[in-house]
DNA sequence: CAGGAGGGGCTTTTT
DNA sequence: GCCCCTCCTG
């Protein structure tokens, strides 16, 4: 251990021995901030002699948990019972356990975004007003606004959304369904109703250590004081200049006041940082630098000068792919390893050219994030099979699957049956048991309901039986789903059944590595899984994602692609000034990923959605960079 | 009453 | 360029 600790700079080495009390970590980029965290938690285990059980690190996402676990453990070796989780995840987890103090049934269902507009647009529906009007998806963005805030349904000024909202809720209630934003407030909820629960979470949970804390929100920082208030020994680390998710709800006013918030916080600030090169550090000061809600500081490094920053000017979207490829071509000739290389946007829209360009030329690579696997229609409608099975209160997923493959049960059977569980306060699935009482219903639909019903029963009733893989086979096969898929022609419709085949190898592979997981375990860590964490960056490809998606990470080269006015900065941020300054630090985290070479691109056409050419302007955050950084000496052959 | 074909709308970033 | 919704047909 002591050994560990001389591995570490004064002020890493303070961040780490400073366990009790709260304490605030400004770790600026590349600064060794996940170093610290673990070697922390390994200080914590061996030197002052806590349990591992009495620690919770929360991270950003799923994959930066699993990493830290991994770190962890070779430090520590063996089995350790930290508990490293992202927010969501943690507060599943807490809900499986306690939330039949709040009404809710264990067995819960966690809807996504897209679950979410569904639920959104059936209520609208029952409230009879006009999806055209008001946007479904809008709607979603105010409800998920108002749970981030913690805001009391009374005190939603707009009748119309206080309708929707209570409504919504309602629904999910009876769903027995949990949105994502409800994960972290029904938790608030819990510890606010039952001391006892509090209690015994917090005595477990005697340090706590919040990683990326400039992307919580408020319901997230109330949670996390809540737990944190007894023994005060709370660590949180985030930089304000990587705070990227405002749009989220995320609030960088909490790392702005948590000095006033726990006045006797210990500030400790990282600021050399280990992995850029001078130059790029350079850059990327001075771009941030511009920014007025910030923290001043001076990030330093003595690492070496560099190369300059090169700059490309394209005369389209097209010309600037191919320029990527080209560079990567060229790296790839001198040795360069392809997973060292990653090219990032603004928007996912934009991969498409390049992905495009990549395969002219013949170059691996991988995109992450874009169309997420497990939110592809095909994959959820097999969950949705999974979910009605473990929760068929669910009337979201039973509605998606009760006619796939085609049953012939349309929509107007579909809306009878919702209309008489809504007069008789049945759930849409015991309406599906009863379906003889239910009006002008003709006899092969009706057939043809109760042997749909049968066979999900069967699936129910045999569950115990099978392990999550058996039951998601017997569900593909016994749905006829799989048949369905296996008669399509198109390449797409062949694209379909090879994904599922790829979602039964991967339930095949999580049983295996978990064989005492429930149905409900998988399926949770299913809707809380992230494109990121599917990501392996061992991959000899080059990698396509959005600034977003590339927090946390770090590549020998990066290109940041699309400099252009209206892109970064996005144009629905113009008018903002705070929104503006977040574009500015998307471009900085952009910016920081890289440790040896930086290239920069900016195509004058682009053709957007429109029709017709669209003429761009440069970045005005480009002319930030001090000029002699750059090389724009290119000569496109 | 189900499902295919064609028109209109919209596209930031995501746990 | 893609998805969703609607209208029309079988």
């Amino acid at each position: 251990m002591d050994d560990i600790l001389s591995r570490l700079n004064p002020e890493q080495r303070k961040a780490v021995k400073i366990v009790r009390g709260p304490i605030l970590i400004l770790a600026g980029a590349g600064s060794g901030k996940t170093r610290v965290i673990t070697y922390r938690v390994a200080y914590l285990i061996h030197k002052v002699g806590v349990s591992p059980g009495n620690i919770l690190a929360i991270t950003f996402t799923n994959k930066a948990a699993e990493e830290m676990q991994t770190r962890i453990q070779k430090l520590l070796g063996g089995n350790n019972e930290v508990w490293i989780r992202t927010f969501h995840s943690t507060c599943a987890r807490i809900l499986r356990g306690g939330a039949e103090r709040i009404g809710i049934k264990n067995n819960f269902t966690i809807y996504d975004e897209y679950d979410q507009i569904s639920l959104v647009k059936e209520c609208l529906g029952d409230l009879e007003i006009d999806t055209k009007a008001v946007s479904p998806a809008h709607v979603a963005g105010a409800i998920n606004k108002i749970k981030e805030n913690l805001q009391s349904s009374t005190a939603i000024e707009n009748d119309l959304l206080r309708h929707v909202y209570n409504h919504y809720n309602n629904k999910l209630l009876e769903y027995n369904a949990l949105d994502f934003d409800d994960l972290i407030m029904k938790v608030v909820e819990l510890f606010k109703t039952d001391d006892d629960i509090l209690d015994y979470y917090q005595d477990r949970f005697k340090y706590i250590m919040v990683d990326e804390y400039q992307d919580t929100n408020r319901a997230q920082y109330v949670l996390t004081k809540l737990l944190a208030e007894k023994h005060r020994n709370l660590c949180v680390v985030g930089d304000d200049d990587q705070s990227i998710y405002s749009w989220r709800g995320a609030e960088i006013r909490n790392i702005l006041d948590f000095e006033r918030d726990f006045p006797d916080t210990t500030v400790i600030k990282l600021q050399q940082n280990y992995r850029s090169t001078k130059r790029i550090l350079d850059a990327a000061s001075a771009v941030v630098k511009n920014n007025e809600y910030r923290k001043p500081k001076t990030l330093w490094c003595e690492n070496k000068v560099g190369e300059q920053i090169q700059f490309f000017e394209a005369d389209d979207a097209y010309t600037e792919a191919a320029f990527v490829a080209r560079k990567v071509i060229e790296l790839g000739l001198k040795g360069a390893n392809l997973g060292e290389i990653a090219v990032f946007y603004r928007i996912n829209y934009q991969s498409r050219l390049l992905e495009e360009c990549f395969i002219t030329y013949r170059i691996p690579y991988e995109v992450v994030g874009s169309l997420r696997f497990y939110e592809r229609a095909e994959i959820k409608n097999v969950l949705a099979y999974l979910r009605l099975i473990n929760n068929n209160l669910d009337a979201v997923s039973l509605r998606r699957i009760i006619n796939i493959p085609s049953r012939k049960i349309g929509h107007e059977t579909i809306e009878k049956m919702s209309s008489f569980s809504k007069e008789h306060g049945i759930a849409l699935y015991d309406v599906l048991h009863d379906i003889d009482k239910v009006k002008n219903i003709n006899s092969g639909t009706r057939r043809r309901i109760k042997e749909f019903t049968r066979m999900i029963d069967s699936l129910i009733d045999g569950r115990e039986g099978f392990d999550i893989y058996e039951l998601a086979l017997r569900v593909v096969k016994e749905s006829g789903y799989l048949a369905s898929l296996s008669q399509e022609k198109t390449e797409r419709e062949y694209v379909r059944r090879k994904n599922v085949e790829e979602l039964l190898i991967s339930i095949k592979d999580y049983v295996r590595e978990r064989p005492s997981a429930t149905l409900d375990n998988y399926l949770e860590e299913v809707s809380l899984r992230s494109d990121i964490d599917e990501w392996n960056e061992s991959n000899a490809r080059v990698n396509l994602m959005t600034l977003h998606n590339a927090k946390g990470l770090e590549f020998d080269v990066v290109f940041i692609t699309g400099l252009e006015d209206g892109l970064i900065p996005h144009y629905k941020s113009q008018h903002d000034e705070r929104q503006y300054e977040e574009e500015r630090r998307l471009l900085y985290v952009g910016i920081t990923r890289a440790r040896e070479k930086l290239f920069m691109t900016y195509a004058r056409q682009r053709d957007m959605f429109r029709a017709g050419p669209n003429y761009t302007e440069i970045s005005p955050f480009l002319n930030e960079i001090p000029s002699d950084l750059i090389s724009t000496g290119y000569d496109f052959e």
